[in-house]
DNA sequence: ATAACATATGTACAGTTGTACATATATTAT
DNA sequence: ATAATATATGTACAACTGTACATATGTTAT
């Protein structure tokens, strides 16, 4: 096992990785990580996209940007999100892996 | 930008990704995970690592074994449980990227 | 059988979180 | 200026979630 991995040098990361989980783990915020998968989008695009009140992304953009998983920039009166590569790469990672969980192969 | 990650095809595998990024988001259970990332444990010996009741640890081993988290087998009066693999995987993944979110380079 | 230990389940409650309403601010066009 | 559009913020509330208490079940030793 990676050393670095270890539960004595992991504890006082959780709460760190706890809160990076915990804005994956939300359905809303999930649909527009995967629509800025594809391109960057201004806010009103992706309401277009998703099911919820034009302040519901915008709340929910806010939180993102707080804390780094998206960046926006300023064009006119349209401001664009995009999602930052880390968060992609990570995604992409765990869906690699996503639908062997629980099936242990012999 | 792979085929099969665009947001049309991922639409409706939301809630399951959602789910488990969920799961992932609780200190307690990400405890409970670095612990089996060393080696298969009791309810006893991980109870005794985290600092929550032991009712607390066997609700949330209850909840990650329904869910394909964990694994268990009976040794005596003792219950062992284990990470699955696959968990371990998504987990090293993720790890390695996290320190980088939000610091894009340049 | 009974005691001692290990783990699980029922329940209730406090804390957190996602949502939409109402409203505010910023930008562009007239 | 004013109107129209895009996005953000304040607030309140229902729904969800994690926790620990009390208690039950399962296992081993005596």
């Amino acid at each position: 096992m990676e050393e670095f991995l270890r539960y004595e040098h992991m504890k006082d990361e959780i709460p760190k990785i706890s809160d990076f989980y915990k804005i994956m783990g939300d359905e809303t915020r999930l649909e527009i990580m995967f629509l800025l998968m594809e391109a960057e989008m201004s806010v009103g695009e992706i309401t277009k996209n998703i099911n919820r009140d034009q302040t519901t992304i915008s709340h929910q953009l806010r939180l993102m940007k707080k804390s780094g998983f998206v960046l926006s920039t300023r064009h006119g009166k349209y401001i664009f999100y995009s999602l930052d590569d880390h968060v992609k790469n990570i995604i992409k990672d765990t869906l690699r892996h996503l639908n062997e969980v629980g099936n242990e192969e012999k």
